[in-house]
DNA sequence: CAGGCATATACTCATCTGGCTATATATCCA
DNA sequence: TGGATATATAGCCAGATGAGTATATGCCTG
């Protein structure tokens, strides 16, 4: 069994899983706004859905397919030790401009909701 | 160039990231610490290097590699829109827990921790 | 300068993966 | 029922990639 980050690091994938964000879809509308092959899309759909991020139902000859949330939270879930560290970047980041702000003459100072 | 998602698929490279998460450490050390020869470390850390998750300093005849944030964050950013849709799920996961715990015959087990 | 660490690179090999073509399966409709 | 539509699967092939071995490069110390 594969990491999902094995899964996601596929392009075309990752752009079915955009498509899918919007609303579910059946292999044959994949097909037509990303311009792939019926065998890849489906073959990709496949992955996709044996690792848990899609899954399908039934409709009349098509197929409808739309996401599921575990997978995601999983890569998220990975990231969360790192999003601790380059959060801290993004504070100095932060304070650095503000600090340019206050320089010439103060200005008003927004919050962000930071630990 | 490859996405950042390409870089992290390989199960060595997480785990490199994972130990530079605490401190920053030469080739050897990582060599020791996950068993892998020193060529396929110094080779996934090329990688790395060049996705923009490390960068390294000279120490004498070692290099001290590091990580840095931005990598990540676009990691991260991709998964925003995605997070939205699964936080939607979680939400209604908690609340039927939280209905759950209110049940008469239910016990009330507040842990999550592992055995 | 020699010799030794520490690291990078070159090369080869086996495996994996995605795309393509062809075909199988399934459902609808006339 | 038969043909059309929608999707899945099988088989093949080419390119990519990670591991291993051997070697090159760089720096430090005696």
């Amino acid at each position: 069994m594969d990491s999902s980050f094995t899964i996601v690091a596929e392009p075309n994938r990752r752009a079915i899983l955009r498509l899918l964000l919007s609303s579910e879809r059946s292999v044959g509308e994949i097909e037509r706004e990303l311009r792939l092959s019926q065998p890849s899309v489906s073959k990709h759909l496949r992955v996709l859905r044996e690792a848990g991020f899609v899954e399908s139902r039934v409709e009349a000859q098509r197929r409808l397919y739309r996401l599921r949330p575990e997978p995601f939270a999983e890569l998220d879930e990975w990231l969360v030790p790192f999003r601790r560290f380059w959060s801290k970047h993004v504070d100095a980041l932060e304070q650095h401009l503000r600090k340019m702000e206050n320089t010439p003459h103060a200005k008003g100072k927004k919050r962000h909701d930071k630990p």
